[in-house]
DNA sequence: TCGACCATCGAACGTCGTTCGGTAGAATAG
DNA sequence: CTATTCTACCGAACGACGTTCGATGGTCGA
């Protein structure tokens, strides 16, 4: 069962999700195909174990952080972390917490999520919100960042900036008064980093946590 | 071309993601189904188009909309707008702005929120991050939140609430002492509305940004 | 009248998830 | 010691899917 899940995610990490498939992962273990359904009732079920395989390593790489003074940049530490952890598993956003019956780290993680925004007292339900709105970001931004250009794998590693800039000279070419923002930004989008983009868009959720934690007290 | 996309569309919203096949395609269109592959190259370029499709609804109901005095109360309509339509059409989150060549009507919503953040008098790169967060949050938090439970498909109306209690009463097992976040919130998500969740971290969110813009004038 | 192009299609190919019927060996019961 | 049950496994097949191929009328301007 754990080699089974283990060598999925090896699969999914070195070749990608349509990697992926019962015959490739069978010949990888030395095994028959229908061997794989004696531990999964179905590729969903697998999916949603391997999620979990790869959320008890999450889950191990914040046990040592996440231990000052402010729950916020404590928030903040675990969610980078899950980001990075799902940035490079495009797939996993689709399954994280899909199925908590088979994923009891994804819960342990949410857990741990929340007890950090506990420590802002602030009521139940907008507890439950920030929670929600961290994981919905972190998750929806990551999977969103995560799945690569089709053309760039085929290739190198310089491609990736040439992509942006083939991106960016489509926009260029918009007309400039119906579209200021695109033009403003353009330069931007062109040399950005998505994990600075990523990290961005959270320091703004948590500025509206904090300033909703000093307000409710 | 407008024909085919409108019958993929009208496939997806009668019966999700997974109905959409070209043979079923074709079938409505009462064509055969190599035909399809006149007009799109591929299955991807379909939902690509598809997308858009759906995108230009968006745009035109955001039309109206959207002209107060607040930048961010004008920013917040149109991410609602998206939001419920996407929650409606999960397979849209993954296709979202993946290419925007074929995405004309994306680019132009992506425009129309921008303009509202150039209100703020941001730079361009805290401009960018803004837009950026907001999309992936509203994109990722609507493609989470849209999938459905696959026992609920199959029955009526009510067993929504059924479906939530069943995952609560789970969570309600589990110890208290290790889960006291799991156990302040449960009552909270076995109530919760998706859209009135998706609405909270929508405003943290937006209250971190007003008071990014606040602080740098 | 003729070739160029538009729009269409049936049939086939290879791959995928999944199912079925079965089996060798270990553990257990009599 | 034997009979039975259970565990872990597997080859072969099935049906559905995306995609490709070669061919076929129909509509044109030349």
């Amino acid at each position: 069962m754990e080699a089974v899940l283990g060598e999925a995610v090896r699969l999914l990490d070195e070749a990608g999700e349509s990697a992926l498939t019962f015959r490739a992962l069978a010949a990888r273990l030395g095994g028959g195909v229908a061997s794989i359904y004696w531990y999964v009732a179905n590729k969903d079920e697998l999916l949603d174990r391997a999620t979990d395989h790869v959320l008890a390593g999450v889950l191990d790489a914040t046990e040592g952080l996440a231990a000052t003074d402010d729950p916020l940049a404590d928030l903040r530490v675990i969610a980078v972390t899950l980001f990075d952890a799902i940035v490079d598993r495009p797939w996993l956003g689709a399954y994280f917490m899909r199925n908590t019956e088979v994923q009891p780290h994804a819960l342990r993680l949410y857990e741990r999520m929340g007890q950090q925004v506990l420590r802002l007292d602030l009521g139940p339900r907008d507890s439950f919100h920030a929670v929600s709105a961290v994981i919905g970001y972190v998750v929806g931004t990551a999977a969103d960042l995560g799945r690569q250009p089709p053309a760039e794998v085929l290739e190198g590693e310089v491609d990736r900036d040439e992509f942006l800039a083939q991106y960016a000279d489509q926009w260029r070419q918009l007309d400039a008064d119906a579209y200021p923002f695109l033009h403003l930004v353009v330069d931007e989008f062109a040399g950005h980093d998505d994990a600075d983009q990523f990290r961005a868009g959270l320091d703004l959720l948590l500025a509206g946590l904090r300033l909703q934690a000093a307000s409710s007290r």
